[in-house]
DNA sequence: AAGATGACTAACT
DNA sequence: AAGTTAGCCATCT
């Protein structure tokens, strides 16, 4: 290779890593802040993937609304309208709530993909 | 410059 | 079962 990226990881690198990792989220499926970090590269670093989705550029058209917490709650204030309009949007594409929670497992993407191929 | 704040979470009580 | 704590750490006051 003629030139080696050896330079450390920059806060910026890790912004987009974090957003590839968000915009390849297929519909109906949700994965939380943690799981994320961690596809990205980053474990235990939940608390940065809020922080990316906040600073995401409108551009990238990401699919935020597929990131929830890990008890499968909407981590904006349930009065707030981020949070009704996560729901909605969520919602829309056929992710059900039991109580304001989603039911994590069923809407992994392994979940998802295996109903798509072997049915309910 | 230091303390508070969060789109967080796992591990305690 | 619900509340607290410790770790997370860039940003915002």
């Amino acid at each position: 290779m003629t030139s080696a990226n050896t330079n450390p990881p920059t806060d910026d690198d890790r912004y987009e890593r974090i957003w590839a990792i968000v915009s390849d989220i297929p519909a109906a499926c949700v994965l939380n802040y943690g799981e994320v970090a961690r596809l990205a590269g980053l474990p235990g670093r939940a608390r940065m993937v809020g922080r990316a989705l906040a600073r995401a550029p409108a551009r990238l058209k990401l699919p935020w609304h597929r990131v929830v917490n890990s008890r499968g709650e909407i981590s904006f204030r349930p009065d707030s309208s981020r949070h009704q309009r996560q729901r909605e949007l969520l919602e829309a594409e056929g992710v059900e709530f039991e109580n304001n929670i989603i039911d994590l497992e069923r809407h992994a993407p392994s979940s998802v993909l295996d109903r798509m191929l072997w049915g309910p």
